[in-house]
DNA sequence: CTGAAAGCGCTTACAG
DNA sequence: CTGAAAGCGCTTACAG
């Protein structure tokens, strides 16, 4: 049905390994036999089979993209698909594929990780996030398996990967609220499977102690999951012992949760969030959070991965992504 | 490198074909034998190359995914990002993969349209969104290359589509409306090469004329993109001729620029949005909105296009999918 | 029920 | 600079 290579050949009169050569550019070509071919591959309308060109070669010029199922956060958080964006904006600059699947749980994402490892359908794997004790990262390095990691890993040691400065960002965070005159903070923080959660904690401790300002271990909470319910429930449980002057929260959806608290509770108590999701400029007042720059996460993960499939060379293994502080409503 | 059937085959002591034929599970191979190979197969790690299989059946049981990249709405509206989920459920479940492409413009997307179609990566194509006079449409309609796309399509002839009732939607969401008493009704809708934009404004029209109400032609706008801007200019015009008991829109974005207007004039007017974007609970007050259910939409466009891949019989070439209203802040 | 052989559409040492 | 041949790892009529 489809035109091959052969039919090139034929009409181009050369041999279908010439045809190949130039469609690879292949240097040592004469410019004559060159123009013939793509003459012929024009009044054939012919396409290369990528396909075949993947088995021929063993590299399919794809790469596989794990994406985490956490529900809500999926939805109200953008980050997955700015990261999404920028992985693909650069791939398709470079010509590569991109291929995704949902994992329903951490168990489930194994398993698609193993499963483009093992079919060989593609090149290098993107994983959107680390985990303690990260089995597919574990998996991977097992089987040397190349792939790049949004969200710096635990054991960083050789690996490819690309992050915010998390501790910097919270300490930079912390110092500017001590500045504006705040001493007595809580801290509302996500999941301890998360590296990131542990950065943006410590960065707040290290702010704190810098400043000779001590922290009452009761107000620093780190909750199962990022929603605004457990928000709701820290700030509940952080006012049962005190009322803070500001709450840093490390998930704008924490943040929602704990403005409803001081709304409701008609307290006046300064909130940050984090990541800058678009539903934090609607808020009353609007939330003051940090942009992670998702799409930047994602397009140097690619860069990072794609270079390193490519051979070329790179002194670093990883990236870092700046934040920026997007203040709002600060109107106090 | 890797252990292929050739391996499995000779450890087994069987040919390669026999081996092939485990694998895909033929009928007419003995219990004795299959299980030799299962054994073969399990001592060696052995998985099948997909790459390879690909090739010799033709087919890639993969599906490409166009994602057409609007900057702001794709970050505010959960649409693409939902459908996606749904899109990606059914086909792990029937062990498709799902490769995609952002298209920057509509220019882009049938560069990508062509180049999925051409190069034989995918087995089908599935469109998030209709153009009128789609080129990605009229493209594969003329290289009969299966896909299936998210929104009815201009020329239904004969293609696969999934879509809301948007008609019915937006005739159910204004005939309740009038039941509470609105009659002075404006509208606020999207870009008229969206399909869905004219399904939208003729429900709107038609329940009007049924309850025998008037429309002010003035006072139905139609802009050129989904944005708050956009629904703040459309509103000030609006407003300008005479100030509405209710405006129906057609998007959230839109409706939250109307809302601003009316907060910032002091104004009493019902609002409406459509796509219950997670934003619009956080409005104030919370807007009303049509839930399209759209992970639903990419569930069942999955389904319609690998059900008809695999030669499923299927009386419907579409699929409706229930819309719900959503209401919020009605406390007036 | 099973095997030998040809084929899927490319690529690439090897030889000239 | 170009061609003949073998190979990438599967599948599948054909024959038995």
């Amino acid at each position: 049905m489809g035109v091959t290579i052969k039919d090139v050949a034929k009409l181009a009169n050369v041999s279908p390994s010439t045809v190949s050569r130039v469609i690879s550019n292949s240097p040592r070509i004469s410019e004559a036999t060159k123009n013939a071919v793509y003459a012929a591959m024009d009044t054939l309308k012919y396409k290369p089979n990528a396909i075949a060109r993947n088995l021929a070669n063993a590299s399919t010029k794809t790469l596989g993209l794990i994406i985490p199922n956490r529900e809500e956060n999926l939805l109200k958080n953008p980050f997955f698909i700015q990261a999404m964006r920028g992985i693909s904006l650069y791939s398709q600059k470079k010509n590569y594929k991109i291929m995704f699947s949902y994992g329903a749980s951490p168990a489930d994402e194994l398993n698609f990780v193993r499963e483009f490892v093992n079919s060989k359908w593609v090149d290098g794997i993107i994983l959107l996030t680390a985990y303690e004790n990260d089995q597919c990262i574990a998996y991977l390095n097992q089987q040397s398996f190349p792939f790049v990691v949004i969200g710096r890993p635990f054991d960083i040691h050789d690996i490819l990967w690309v992050d915010n400065d998390n501790f910097q960002a919270t300490y930079n965070l912390v110092n500017h609220l001590i500045q504006k005159g705040m001493h007595e903070m809580a801290f509302v923080g996500g999941p301890k499977r998360f590296i990131f959660s542990k950065d943006r904690l410590e960065g707040f401790r290290r702010a704190m102690a810098l400043r000779n300002l001590s922290i009452d271990e009761r107000m620093v909470i780190e909750m199962p999951d990022f929603s605004e319910e457990y928000g709701y429930q820290a700030m509940a449980a952080i006012c049962d012992e005190h009322v803070p002057q500001a709450v840093v929260t490390t998930d704008d959806l924490l943040a929602f949760g704990v403005m409803k608290y001081v709304r409701e509770h008609g307290l006046s108590v300064r909130v940050t969030g984090f990541n800058n999701s678009p539903l934090s400029e609607y808020q009353t007042p609007p939330l003051t959070s940090i942009d992670i720059q998702a799409e930047k996460l994602g397009y140097h993960a690619a860069k990072l991965l794609i270079e390193s499939l490519e051979g070329i060379e790179n002194p670093m293994n990883h990236y870092i992504v700046d934040t920026t502080l997007i203040e709002r409503g600060s109107t106090r």
